[in-house]
RNA sequence: GGGAGAAUUCCCGAGGGGCCAAAGGGGGCAGACUGUAAAUCUGUUGCAAAUUGCUUCGAUGGUUCGAAUCCAUCUUCUCCCA
C-alpha cells in the first residue's frame, strides 16, 4: 500500500508499506540479479549501507539454481538471509538483453540459455509462477522492453501485446495464490508501461494499465540508448496518467542526476546497475562528482574517496589503497567500492526524503543534479 | 677444454634484405558502461617543430642503393659432450 505524505510540484514524498517491511519513497533499490550483489556484499552489508529493497531477477534464478530449489529453501528471503522486501524483476529485461538468443511470439519469448544454450520458453505465466516460487514482495508482469530506436508500428504492437500478457500476469497469479501454490501468499504485482519514445502509445498503454488496479506501476523501456531530453519528455507525458495513490517506479534508472530529475518528476522508486557495476570498474561516486579510482593520479592519494561521506570505506581506507586493491583485481577493492557506491545512493535518496519533508526538494534538485554525474 | 643455439620496444614473444617504429599477448595509460550473459568492451602505448623527420631490434666494425634481417669480432646467457 502506498501512501503519499507530501509533494513538492510533482515531487512525491511517500511510504509503501508490505508484507515484508515498509520502503520510505522515493527509494533506491540494489540490485541483486543472482539474489547476490556483485562484489561480495551479504544480506548483512546492506544493513549497514542502508538498503530498503533488494532486487532479484527471475530469469537468471530460473536458471541457477532453480526457481523450485528457492521454493524449497522457503524462498528468496529465507534463501539470501534479508529479511525486508524483495523485487524480482520478471525476465522482460532479458528480451531485451538476450536478443541474439531469443525469438518473441504472442505466447511469451524461447531463448537459448546464455549458461548451456539449453532451450528455454518465458511467457506471463512461466514469469508468475518462478517468481511465485521466489516468494518476492513484488513481482514484476512480464514485459517485451524494446530497443532503442523502434519503430512506430513495432512499438505499438508491441505495447499491445506486453498488455496482454500483464493481463494474463494478473490472472496467473490469481490462480496460484487461490491454489496456495505461492511461496509469498502476500506478493503484490507491478504493471509496465511500454511504448517507446511515442507519447501517445506511452499514455494509452498507461491508461490501460491503470485501469487493471496493480499494486503499482513501472515505466520500463527507457534509458535503453535514448537521449536524456527523451526519456524525460516521456516522463513528463506519462506521469499525469498515472494513479495518484500507487507507487511508481521507474526502471533502470540511472545516474545521480537521473534520478533526482526522475523524482522531481514524481517517481518513487528506481533501481540500476550503474553504482555496483561502476564501482567494480573504479568510478566511484562522490558528492563533488565522479572520479575514476584507476587513474594515476590517485596513486598516492592518501586522502579518502569523499570526505563527505562516512560509509565503512570511507572511513577506514584511503584512495592510495582503493586504486591499489583495484588495479591488482582483489576481491576487497570490488567489495569496499560498492559498498560505497550503493552507500551513496542510498544515502542520495535520503537526502531527496529529507529535501522532500522539508519543502526544500527544489533547492536540491538545482544543487546536485548536474554535479553528480561530472567526472572530476 | 670441445660443440650447438640465443640476445627484438616496459615484459614475454613474432619477424631471416625494401611493404618495419617492427605481428600477437601481458602490463601501463585513458575511455565506455542505465530493470547485470559485463572481473566485460573500446582506444592508445619509441621521440618530436607530427600526411613529415629523428632514434630504436646485445656491442663494435663491415657488405649493400637499402640491414632487426647478411658477414666478422667481442660481450652475456642457455643447452650438449668432456
Amino acid at each position: 500500500m502506498y501512501q503519499l505524505l507530501k509533494n513538492e510540484g510533482t515531487a512525491r514524498r511517500g511510504v509503501f508499506t508490505t508484507a515484508d517491511g515498509t520502503v520510505q519513497t522515493p527509494a533506491f533499490m540494489n540490485v541483486a540479479t543472482v539474489a547476490a550483489i556483485k562484489g561480495a556484499l551479504s544480506a548483512y552489508d546492506l544493513v549497514d549501507i542502508g538498503t530498503q529493497v533488494m532486487l532479484c531477477n527471475t530469469y537468471h534464478l530460473h536458471l541457477r539454481p532453480g526457481d523450485e530449489v528457492v521454493a524449497r529453501r522457503g524462498g528468496l528471503h529465507k534463501f539470501t538471509g534479508w529479511n525486508s522486501v524483495i523485487l524480482t524483476d520478471s525476465g522482460g529485461f532479458q528480451v531485451f538483453s538476450l536478443a541474439k538468443l531469443r525469438k518473441i511470439t504472442e505466447e511469451g519469448v524461447a531463448f537459448n540459455s546464455h549458461i548451456d544454450g539449453r532451450h528455454i520458453f518465458m511467457g506471463p505465466e512461466e514469469s508468475m509462477r518462478i517468481q511465485a516460487n521466489l516468494g518476492s514482495t513484488i513481482a514484476m508482469a512480464f514485459d517485451e522492453c524494446v530497443e532503442n530506436p523502434a519503430s512506430y508500428d513495432y512499438a505499438k504492437m508491441s505495447a499491445a501485446r506486453t498488455t496482454r500478457w500483464l493481463a494474463r500476469c494478473k490472472a496467473e497469479m490469481g490462480r496460484i495464490k487461490e491454489a496456495g501454490a505461492a511461496t509469498n501468499p502476500n506478493q503484490l504485482l507491478f504493471g509496465i508501461n511500454q511504448g517507446a519514445c511515442f507519447e501517445d502509445l506511452r499514455i494509452e498503454n498507461m491508461q490501460q494499465i491503470a485501469e487493471m488496479d496493480l499494486d503499482g506501476y513501472a515505466i520500463g523501456g527507457l534509458a535503453v540508448g535514448e537521449p536524456k531530453e527523451e526519456m524525460a519528455r516521456i516522463i513528463t507525458a506519462v506521469e499525469p496518467h498515472m494513479p495518484k495513490d500507487k507507487i511508481r517506479y521507474l526502471m533502470g534508472v540511472g545516474t545521480p542526476g537521473d534520478i533526482i530529475d526522475g523524482v522531481a518528476r514524481g517517481v518513487d522508486l528506481f533501481d540500476c546497475v550503474m553504482p555496483s557495476r561502476n564501482a567494480r570498474h573504479g568510478h566511484l561516486n562522490t558528492w563533488g562528482g565522479i572520479i575514476n579510482l584507476n587513474n594515476a593520479k590517485y596513486a598516492e592519494d592518501d586522502s579518502s574517496l569523499d570526505e563527505h561521506c562516512d560509509c565503512p570505506t570511507c572511513r577506514h581506507f584511503s584512495r592510495a589503497y582503493l586504486r591499489h586493491l583495484l588495479k591488482a583485481g582483489e576481491m576487497l577493492g570490488m567489495r569496499l567500492a560498492v559498498m560505497h557506491n550503493l552507500y551513496f545512493y542510498n544515502t542520495l535518496m535520503a537526502k531527496i526524503r529529507t529535501a522532500l519533508d522539508e519543502g526544500t526538494f527544489c533547492a536540491f534538485h538545482r544543487q546536485y543534479v548536474k554535479i553528480l554525474d561530472q567526472r572530476i
